[in-house]
DNA sequence: TACATATGTCTTTTGTAAGAGACAAATTGC
DNA sequence: GCAATTTGTCTCTTACAAAAGACATATGTA
């Protein structure tokens, strides 16, 4: 089977994850990993560094390719021989917003959050255990502090994160964040624990506060949106200036609440 | 969709053309078919239905939504065991609109020309031969004229059907159009003949005008949206009461053609 | 209470899709 | 000009995914 995998055994509880691939793979299996791909890509590619890029035989990826332009979830791009996300998943995009009032309302407020305040403003949820911007809106500030939208990030580096984890068991907690989610940009390391106590803390104070923790000139403000009493299904957050001042900041947080509060479902 | 029209066209060295669904499909092929049922039902749809509706097999639907589900295209709705679209394929979404000028300027377009003119509004494209409701914004009247994103309708039921089409040889468009197509909702049918005579008119004078086609109550004002000179990329549309007076019709047609070339590529 | 119909999981079989590799035709670069 | 690389298509083999079906629960309804 999986001779000499160079990453450590694992007990076969774990549905061992991302294989950067292997042989013989399923077409399914190689047809995520090209969107997966061409999502972090953001353009299109050409079918041959596509297949270097998902690390699939060249034969298998042009037939999948021609499969998928048939489909229309991916489309040729201008000059002919590069490939990019088609209109068919745009239509279902649209499907599962239409379908997801939580989406829907909170794109609208985050809109409505970054053009009142100035500051950049997120919508943020767990992605099969992981951080996502679902929606962001640019604050009118000169530098504009980006985060593209679907932006995978590690879940310690955020406020945002701490809150979307309140309600899960440590165990939980820690199958979802990795060694390596522990170590900042800025090569800083997180412990594991202190991790832990600080999602302990949103969960107390219902939002959350980090500071230079992404770089060193921001802090985030985020508060939970919740789908059931307890349950955190998404977050608001804003991105500010680290030296916003004390009251300020609270003021912010008053809004973000009240705004995120807004979008819960009542219970 | 491409399933088992019976006029499918038979130009390639087809092998063995798509059948609904026959025994052993590809996995691919399950998937894709379940995508495109989930865009007609536009809900959450359980499991067994689902392979019912696809007419595969219970067990491979049944594996096949796990591994989408893991992959974050679908989701499981809320009461438990039902699916529908997952937040990946709003993502990915999202990339298409941010990879595509066309796209994300016409949208804009639109709902500035719907609150406007308090008309409906649409922007339409082909896809994969289909005419294609790609974004459309409501108007202000009590009796909203609806017509939901993604919806594909026969290309002879519309204004925007003869814009899109302008571009091709007589061949092509028999491909795309079957009898079926011909037959419109209130059973009056159109001859083909006439359908690309409509064509070369549309082209000819830069937009197009439908009355009581596809219901009785509405007219269809469309404009060409080129990306070439002479390559019609898509078409904006109003959707009007059928009694609108002449000069107002002119007047909306002007407006229409104006906000289309602003989004024509300049050439 | 039985009786029927759905849901979800597993195991086994076999038809076939993924992959290796050869090839011609473009596209590069020197 | 001639190599070196990349692109797109095609053929053949076999590893493995799709399907059938058995099974153990739910859920419904007479």
């Amino acid at each position: 089977m999986q001779d000499g995998n160079a990453l450590a055994a694992r007990l076969d509880t774990g549905p061992d994850e991302d294989r950067t691939a292997g042989s013989r793979e399923k077409g399914l299996n190689r047809v995520l990993h090209i969107l997966e791909f061409l999502h972090t890509t953001q353009r299109a590619v050409g079918i041959g560094d596509l297949a270097k890029g998902v690390n699939a035989p060249r034969s298998t990826t042009y037939t999948l390719v021609r499969e998928l332009v048939d489909a229309g979830l991916l489309e040729m791009a201008g000059d002919g021989n590069r490939v990019y996300f088609g209109k068919k998943l745009y239509l279902y995009g649209m499907d599962y917003v239409r379908g997801n009032d939580l989406l829907r309302r909170g794109r609208q407020e985050v809109d409505n959050l970054s053009r009142e305040t100035g500051e950049t403003s997120e919508l943020c949820m767990l992605q099969s255990g992981r951080y996502t911007i679902v929606h962001s809106s640019p604050g009118t500030r000169p530098f504009r502090i980006s985060s593209a939208t679907g932006l995978q990030i590690p879940l310690p580096w955020t406020a945002s994160g701490r809150l979307l984890l309140a309600g899960f068991e440590r165990a939980a907690i820690e199958d979802m964040v990795s060694e390596d989610d522990l170590v900042l940009p800025d090569g800083r390391r997180l412990r594991l624990d202190d991790f832990i106590a600080d999602i302990a803390t949103a969960k107390a104070t219902g939002h959350c506060i980090t500071s230079g923790l992404v770089d060193a000139y921001t802090k985030c403000l985020a508060a939970p949106v919740f789908s059931a009493p307890g349950k955190v299904e998404a977050t608001m957050c804003l991105v500010v200036p680290i030296d916003t001042s004390e009251a300020k900041t609270g003021e912010l947080i008053a809004l973000l609440r009240s705004r995120a509060a807004r979008l819960s479902i009542p219970g």
